[in-house]
DNA sequence: TTGAAAATCACCCGAAAGTATGACAGAGGT
DNA sequence: ACCTCTGTCATACTTTCGGGTGATTTTCAA
């Protein structure tokens, strides 16, 4: 019953249009100016629409992510990742909150959130869930 | 929302400040024809694009998402798990911000919220981080 | 057609996470 | 002795998350 409104709607738009357009026969030549930029914005519009369209399709690439790594202990000190850290690193991958993390250091959770802070600045990430799917690409942490 | 708020804001202020420079321009006063048309052209082209993407979106969002199907189907249902809810945790298990999930899903904020809230209760997890963690023990996403 | 499930969006609020900065102590290398 | 790295803790502030609630719209199957 919805779709009737729709197609009510759509019927009444279309008269009014018609009629619009009878109504501004007389005055085409003083409103070249408003025609022009609607005819212009129409045509852009179904450009832009199409070119939407083309935009998206092609979004299929599958990307092929290889990382069955073990948790590599060279890796972690190249990535410069103080032991500390790195247990902090697990916790965070086992889905511990910071204050979980810090009872179960037996630290502050200022210290848990330093480490952390330190962690995400090397991994180059800015949220615990980045930095666990990027260590966990990188190996540095055992995939569970 | 307020992002939109702000983009469109910007953006108005943006095409006042445009016009207003036009309109100072003496020596483009001949060309202010064109200049109009092209401004219309390219704001329609935008808005048709936007137009493109938000029609699509049910069709492109899904594509987005990349999963080589290593995850299994079944124990997705046998917790309840809508396919928005997944993708909403492919997503997250990527380290997305639900803000980003939003606009890789071409839906507003609080919808990704409402998402990702019923999908913890699901997984009965409390945290993005649990819950990637036990959706990766249960099988219901790819390990990477 | 209708009814349930899914998807969408909004608002509020408190908790957690993250940023920035500074401080201090101990270990280890030079 | 000096310096750097690591680990510890703190304060203050901003942003993001998550919980709770309510609502409308879509979709899909009975």
């Amino acid at each position: 019953m919805k779709r009737i409104y729709i197609y009510y709607g759509i019927g009444l738009g279309i008269l009014l249009v018609v009629l619009r357009l009878i109504e501004y026969q007389f005055l085409v030549r003083a409103y070249v100016f408003e025609i022009y930029g609607g005819l212009i914005a129409l045509i852009f519009m179904g450009l832009g629409i199409w070119a939407g369209l083309k935009l998206t399709k092609r979004k299929s690439a599958p990307v092929v992510i290889q990382t069955p790594l073990q948790f590599d202990e060279n890796k972690i000190k190249e990535w410069g990742i103080s032991k500390r850290e790195h247990e902090v690193l697990e916790l965070i991958s086992q889905g511990l909150s910071n204050q979980e993390i810090a009872d179960k250091l037996f630290v502050s959770l200022n210290t848990v959130k330093t480490h952390s802070a330190r962690l995400f600045e090397k991994l180059e990430v800015n949220s615990r869930t980045k930095a666990v799917h990027k260590a966990k690409e990188l190996g540095l942490i055992r995939v569970n």
